[in-house]
DNA sequence: TTATCTGCAAATTGTTTGCAATTAT
DNA sequence: ATAATTGCAAACAATTTGCAGATAA
């Protein structure tokens, strides 16, 4: 799937969901697309938008993103850091989970779905049904440590 | 373990570390351990100090916790809220993830470890040493599902 | 047309910091 | 004795909110 195609289909769902598609709306959500992979902050989104849209005001962006995480279209997360991370959640839908580096502060992604198991049993064993999880390991990468 | 010996032996690995043990650190400490399993919040924590020790500011519960959590003796946990929350890292050392509500936002624990393997996988795979990890399950919990 | 959305600035909230007074060692 | 620690108030940073004007449907 390209991006552009991306991003229709996000204009699409958005759309389908009652909301207004306005130029603010629709250029955040290309830059979402556009760094689908980056887990980027509020304030880093509202730079990008304004390359496209240079009135956007920060406010918008919050509020934007606000909205797109209560329709599940993205994931907000936090790495322990001061501010919020967001990213398109369809990147989440396959499994996914992020290595974080206590040395350089650097995400990593970990592509595996091992998890289901642990699912299973959380459900049967608490009776708890489990729409998403959230996997994040600490430690030091391979470029810190080859110094 | 009773909780007095658990304090006990906090403070003694507090000193340890060089750390003056004040009494509002010993409060802290304390207020800790009372609260082993409840993710207390920065001011959660200086409220029930505040009924061990009156005059402890929530300044100083701040600077201690920080210095707890580096000196490994406190893990320090975002659920997606506006504020972060603490526990002992004692509770944590074998292993438990969490079950967040969506509906109640109650947290519930899991007791289970199954990560070894993925540990072992991303170590390999990646060249990442992991040091730890932070598992949270995200859905719906029995007391809501019931309703 | 009109209910929704926006930008701005002001307000809020969680957390950090400077500093003079206090206290554990 | 004295260097570390404290409480307070002020500073900060991320996020939210009120409101008058703009705009997608």
């Amino acid at each position: 799937m390209s991006n552009a195609e991306r991003v229709e289909e996000l204009k699409r769902r958005f759309s389908a969901r009652s909301g207004r598609l306005t130029r603010q709306r629709a250029a955040i959500l290309e830059v979402l697309a556009e760094h689908s992979h980056q887990h980027l902050t509020a304030d880093e989104i509202h730079g990008k938008v304004r390359d496209l849209e240079p009135s956007v005001g920060l406010a918008t962006v919050y509020r934007t993103l606000d909205l797109l995480v209560e329709m599940g279209l993205v994931s907000k997360i936090s790495f322990g850091e001061d501010a919020y991370r967001y990213e398109l959640a369809s990147t989440r839908e396959h499994q996914h989970h992020h290595l974080v580096c206590l040395r350089c502060n650097r995400v990593e992604e970990v592509r595996a779905d091992l998890l289901h198991r642990l699912e299973e049993m959380v459900e049967k064993t608490y009776g708890f049904s489990v729409t998403d999880h959230r996997l994040q390991f600490f430690g030091i990468c391979r470029h810190c440590r080859g110094e």
